[in-house]
DNA sequence: GCAAAATGACTGGATAGTCAGTCAGTAACG
DNA sequence: CGTTACTGACTGACTATCCAGTCATTTTGC
């Protein structure tokens, strides 16, 4: 009954996706018209509705599959670390970092789609749904490796898990969205890897500064 | 000769500069249509133009209005610090993070607009350039901070105040995204002191994590 | 040969920015 | 002081353009 092979009709929706991602990254979501990406794709402006209802929904593909390729960037770097290391949370958070820092310098472009993902969220429901999804996926990771670092000595008693995953993807995301505006303004893996490796005091483990 | 006062022709600029900022907070920049606009400021359709050339040049007024202001509450948190604390240049980085979080809570309409701005940045020349501006003058007083903290020995020896500067900034870049995304998640306070409050390693000051 | 895939002209709606005209406030003049 | 001439702030209908999504038609694969 297919009209064409299964594998034809998921590598026109691939080449689909990839035009988008080439003219979303360049332009953005609001400057690039379904018409861009059809060209880009080198079919005609109706073909890319065949596979996707909307602009957003495509928008939306795309998200997910850059989602997919950093959780899988990620984990490819935990598996490749030497066993030794595998073992130490702080060292797979590192790597992890690494690999990030990595995917960063690699694919700018699908890093200018998550950007662009996470600021459409603002105003988008559908579009903040699938962000936030991906967030806690990410989160849940991190709150695990750290609260197995605590528990092996690697961070410091009393050291929030939750905080601290918080504060490692609220840092990452940062450094990226200052990439973005100042490319080469700084050494990625350093960064990252400053990142990871820092140490996050349990609230209130200082006294509080002064009135404000 | 001016057939309305200077006051209340800035007054006017800023009925509209207010209306900006609704409209915008609540609708995104590229949903708010001029017309939108107008109608929250009580104006018609035209006038906004006779006070900026254009939707863009209004969205750069109000960044530059949120900016000052921003800087006018850290300065002023800086201003009501004990003398005592006011010497430290760690508590002073923690009266600065407790009044970007009240700020993030007060204001979040501002923060909204600053938020796209950076997004807008990635794909407008103008703006990139603005939010530049603002980031460079930003940077250099959080590097200051840093510096005269490691001097005074409150941060390691050690550590780079260009890096230290630029992951507190990308921190609390990115517990803003967090917040926009899903407010109330998280405690302002407690996360924005933890921020401040945390050493940053030196790059290099740990051995390199596994392959890659 | 037929059904699905692809096409591209078309539509309906939206919007940034313009401009000819209105009207309120000011000043100059008698 | 009252009238008139003038100025520029303001208005809102208008235009030129653009674009997401549709659909009748053609092409293609099986």
């Amino acid at each position: 009954m297919p009209k064409i092979a299964e594998s034809a009709r998921a590598a026109r929706r691939d080449q689909i996706i990839a035009a988008g991602l080439a003219c979303f990254a360049s332009s953005g979501y609001h400057a690039t018209t379904m018409a861009d990406v059809a060209e880009q794709a080198g079919v005609s402006k109706g073909t890319p509705y065949l596979y996707f209802d909307s602009k957003q929904a495509l928008f939306l593909a795309m998200h997910e599959r850059w989602d997919c390729d950093a959780g899988q960037r990620a984990n490819a770097a935990i598996a490749s670390l030497p066993d030794r290391e595998r073992e130490s949370p702080r060292a797979v958070l590192r790597a992890v970092a690494a690999a990030v820092a990595a995917h960063v310098l690699a694919e700018s472009q699908t890093c200018r789609v998550l950007m662009e993902a996470r600021a459409l969220a603002a105003y988008e429901p559908v579009i903040a749904a699938a962000v936030r999804a991906a967030d806690a996926r990410t989160h849940e990771q991190l709150q695990g490796l750290y609260a197995a670092g605590v528990a092996a000595g690697e961070w410091p008693a009393g050291t929030d898990p939750v905080l601290a995953a918080r504060l490692f993807s609220a840092g990452m995301y940062g450094l990226m969205a200052q990439w973005h505006l100042a490319p080469g303004s700084f050494s990625w893996p350093d960064a990252a890897d400053a990142l990871a490796a820092t140490p996050v005091p349990a609230p209130g483990s200082l006294p509080m500064a002064g009135s404000r």
